[in-house]
DNA sequence: AATTCGGGGTC
DNA sequence: GACCCAGAATT
């Protein structure tokens, strides 16, 4: 670390901070995109926004902020809401233990700070789903404080200006490139630095043929005068998803309402909602009407075979084949039958709103 | 340090 | 397919 720290001094006798700063900035001022979350410095919508925006595009996230704020536009109104509404407004962008921990964090402000974000490093770092990313973020975002907000953006652009060839996949890389900013960040406005290279990141220095001609600090790119920003950052490659098969049912009563169950508290897609099922490797289609009296207490009238759905997620990939059947029965304590416009009501997840599509599509 | 957490857009 | 995205919590 030491040696990593005397390296980049090294770097920086030959940097002008001041004029690197100066272009960064006055570039970002002229070139920023406007966004909704910067409308204003309110401290509650920059932290749910910097949420939303984890491991999140721009694009995706702009639709669910505005409904977000719109359902929940204070602190308060946050914290004294259901869990399974912030789920519902949380329904599609994924990485639902944010919503979660954003919640449970919130209430923490509420209760142990009147309300207010805290302004500090100590208190912020301290909340649900507040890393030191996000505390960085809202720290010079909306309280104008000097501390770095190291994302993948930062590190790929910093990795180029720097010439910094450290493995941007591995944990302990986040800490050269934090050394880096605090060396770096302006003191006069930490917010504009900060945002500066992350828009930089998203508009300009991307991830491949970075648009180095159109480059507000070009001159002070180590990558470009070398001619090797296209191979930085380096990053490891992870490894590829595994593939998990289901038999999934949707059962259908004689009122038409169909049977939904409510996901684990914890794990993937805690506390979503979705179409019973069953694990494929254990379970085939014929044993599938047995294993669901097992399960649910209810005798099934297997239909047809619907679409299969596939779902990829970030670490395992689901392969559902998908059947529909008929009860009599109208209750069981594993689930709940539900119309087809109350279904709406209920968080559920891609892959079973996929399900869904196949017997009901929305208006 | 490695794994677990979603989902969509891009090439 | 692979890669990337304003990452954090858990083990």
């Amino acid at each position: 670390m030491n040696l990593q720290l005397d390296d980049l001094h090294v770097k920086f006798q030959h940097f002008s901070i001041d004029l690197f700063q100066n272009d960064l900035i006055n570039w970002f001022q002229q070139e920023k995109r406007s966004l909704p979350w910067r409308e204003n410095r309110d401290p509650y919508r920059i932290w749910v926004s910097e949420i939303m925006l984890q491991q999140t595009k721009v694009d995706t996230v702009i639709p669910y902020f505005h409904r977000f704020m719109e359902r929940f536009p204070t602190i308060q109104a946050l914290a004294k809401a259901d869990e399974q509404d912030v789920l519902k407004a949380w329904e599609g962008l994924g990485y639902y233990s944010r919503a979660r921990n954003l919640q449970t964090a919130v209430r923490e402000v509420a209760q142990a700070y009147g309300g207010k974000v805290p302004d500090n490093v100590d208190e912020l770092g301290k909340l649900k789903g507040v890393g030191p990313y996000t505390k960085g973020a809202i720290l010079s975002i909306a309280y104008g404080i000097p501390q770095p907000a190291v994302d993948g953006n930062v590190m790929r652009v910093l990795s180029r200006i720097l010439l910094i060839t450290e493995d941007i996949a591995k944990p302990k890389a986040r800490k050269i490139f934090e050394a880096a900013v605090e060396e770096l960040i302006s003191r006069e406005d930490p917010s504009s630095f900060n945002q500066g290279l992350m828009e930089l990141g998203a508009l300009i220095c991307t991830p491949k043929k970075p648009a180095c001609m159109l480059c507000p600090v070009q001159e002070h790119c180590a990558a470009f005068q070398q001619g090797l920003q296209e191979e930085l950052p380096i990053k490891s490659k992870g490894k590829k998803q595994k593939t998990m098969p289901y038999l999934s049912v949707i059962v259908e009563n004689a009122q038409g309402e169909v049977l939904i169950e409510k996901r684990p508290e914890e794990g993937l897609l805690a506390n979503l909602w979705q179409f019973p099922m069953a694990d494929a490797a254990e379970v085939s289609v014929e044993q599938l009407a047995y294993w669901f009296k097992l399960e649910y207490g209810i005798q099934i009238e297997l239909g047809e075979t619907l679409q299969p759905v596939r779902h990829v997620f970030s670490h395992i990939i689901w392969e559902i084949i998908v059947l529909h059947a008929k009860t009599a029965d109208a209750t069981t304590e594993q689930g709940r039958f539900v119309s087809l416009s109350d279904i709406n009501d209920y968080p559920l997840p891609v892959p079973h709103q996929k399900l869904l599509q196949q017997i009901h599509v929305p208006e």
